[in-house]
DNA sequence: ACGTACTGTACATATTAAGTGTACAGTCAT
DNA sequence: ATGACTGTACACTTAATATGTACAGTACGT
């Protein structure tokens, strides 16, 4: 029988000294290599003790983003068995207002990058880099 | 004598159900106004007790608001005046490690929007934007 | 069948962050 | 001086986060 693995382990990182919370910080991580497909449907997630462990933090703050990530339909929880990746078709449209809040958070968080001193020259670069992988 | 006064008071909302807190939402949304021009350097601010109210929330709320971009050196802050905005010059370069990490929040934040349901072709449609604004 | 070692989970507690209420102190115009 | 406006300080409540500990399901070897 084929065991069960994880394409390596996927590392992810976090900054125990931001102020956004670690199990968001882990949620956010995680749904990055979801969404770009590092990480695929039927592929397992490593235990939360193992994460837990890894990043420094609880186990019940990892068993916490788990929650999350299961809530928002990318993965499986049994209890027992490890964490499995699911196929989650593609979502249902977002409303307007929705997007409307997208375009306001993008300037925020952009403003805030400028403020902080990164060049507008280094954000363009990204930015187009972020273009140049969701167009094809 | 001229009277002090905004350039017509800035509006801003924030969302009083979302998870981020209130005061960084406000510092957020200023921080936009500051940095896109929108708000300039002489300007004063509506005292806390009047965005409080516009917003709803507790006019401490927006003081602690206050502080932190008086912190940032975007506004002076002096008891009994009003806030005033200050020539806030070139913000000193970022270091390269902080450049990584606005990449990786990046990444984060397009991931949510694409996970949301936001189509691929509005958040090229934002980002292409945000460039053009960057550009000239 | 049983034990062992691994999964995630539930819940009480501790800690920290965020928001509020109320009283205060400075500025300015009248 | 007085009144009406500024921001501020601090005690307090509430909510969010993180932890500690005990539990329950699953897989696998014996």
């Amino acid at each position: 029988m084929y065991s069960t693995f994880m394409s390596a382990t996927p590392k992810i990182r976090i900054d125990l000294n931001s102020s956004v919370p670690a199990y968001r910080q882990i949620v956010d991580a995680l749904r990055v290599l979801f969404v770009e497909g590092r990480i695929r449907p039927g592929d397992s997630l490593p235990s939360v003790r193992r994460v837990a462990l890894d990043l420094g933090v609880h186990f019940n703050t990892v068993g916490e983003a788990y929650r999350q990530l299961a809530q928002e339909g990318w993965i499986d929880l049994q209890q027992g068995k490890s964490a499995v990746v699911r196929d989650r078709g593609l979502p249902p449209p977002a409303p307007v207002e929705q997007v409307k809040q997208f375009r306001a958070r993008l300037r925020a968080f952009v403003a805030e990058a400028r403020a902080s001193g990164i060049a507008p020259a280094k954000i363009v670069e990204e930015l187009k880099s972020l273009v140049q992988e969701l167009l094809p």
